[in-house]
DNA sequence: CTAAAATCAGGACACCCGTACCACTTTTGC
DNA sequence: GCAAAAGTGGTACGGGTGTCCTGATTTTAG
């Protein structure tokens, strides 16, 4: 009776028929969820937020994403790869001391990433990627560094950054303390190196 | 016409009138989002849920609070205030070294408390509730250390703690990194006290 | 070319939400 | 005692949401 019985229709996985713009749409897609996702953060991630955006039918985003939920879990991990990008450059830059700055620069995308890094703690699908998050962070600090991976010095100077980023962003405080509290740190990590 | 023109209904400021079994249900009401919002988060406080939690009549809420933001505004500062009470004793019991295992303790209650304190950074009214709660914290370092307010040291421990705390309740890793950090970050705070 | 599979688009369903309304009872001030 | 104010509770309204259904259209495979 029913054209097709897919009880999940979405595009089939493997080499898809119409990729080209199948593909096309749902990156699309995917940059509306996260562009609203940066702007007004987690509730303004509705299916038909997304699809007005992206000047989709409604129906698109039930087609590409098997749920609200999914759609969120690739915006995450897509906003955490972009940040993680972002903050590597800003390092090579403007180096280490001056990463609380980056958190000023761009408030609103830290916002957002950091209400997604929190509701991970209620969606283990999404804490994996807040893992992916420090780890990427602590790595990149370490790298700046010359120290080993996993060295303590590397991860204790991420925990003083990532609190300083996120009170910067929730908090809103003057970023002198902040600037100073960094440096004060980074002499802690770099002091003497054994 | 109207027998009352109350535009805001709710208990008039001042010395109510039955303040007896008003104010009870008042705090009735508040205890009950404070206790859906550490169990659910966020999402789970609605008028109807605290009405039902509460055995409370639904037009309840709305009468004691002007709108769901003034409820979940007070069940956040009450939120802060138990849990700085909750840490001050913690503290004194088992010592600063022990502070990361706290989180385990009532890991649902700090789950929820960054889940607002984040949330304040798209709200003003939140936010200075959200400073209240870093202050605190610092202030409880400080005088454990005996460290005279606003030191540096203090601060800097306390973004350690902060970190270690949110990857602990989000990101579940195993708790022996966070206490090996966070002894490191105690020994850095108090090797030589100028 | 043709039939099947994939994609598209619009609408509809069922649900939950915040809040307003309104009749009713109790308490208060005089 | 008595009006007015405060408190109470059941219900209804308007709006937004995720998701599903059902046709029409396009693309692929043989």
């Amino acid at each position: 009776m029913n054209p097709h019985l897919n009880p999940h229709p979405g595009p089939h996985p493997g080499p898809g028929p119409s990729q080209e713009r199948s593909r096309r749409r749902r990156t699309t897609l995917l940059n509306a969820a996260v562009a609203l996702l940066t702007e007004g953060g987690f509730n303004a991630v509705t299916h038909r937020a997304v699809a007005h955006r992206a000047r989709l039918p409604l129906a698109a985003t039930t087609y590409y994403f098997a749920s609200r939920d999914q759609l969120l879990a690739e915006a995450f991990a897509q906003l955490v790869e972009t940040e993680l990008a972002t903050t590597r450059t800003w390092i090579t830059q403007h180096g280490l001391a001056a990463l609380t700055d980056q958190a000023a620069a761009d408030r609103t995308r830290q916002l957002s990433l950091w209400e997604l890094y929190v509701h991970a703690g209620r969606d283990p699908v999404l804490q994996h990627i807040a893992r992916r998050w420090t780890d990427g962070c602590v790595r990149l600090i370490a790298e700046t560094l010359d120290l080993p991976a996993g060295d303590p010095r590397a991860r204790l100077l991420y925990t003083t950054v990532s609190t300083l980023w996120l009170e910067h962003v929730v908090e809103q405080r003057p970023p002198g303390e902040a600037r100073t509290l960094l440096t004060l740190a980074l002499a802690h990590a770099t002091e003497r190196t054994p």
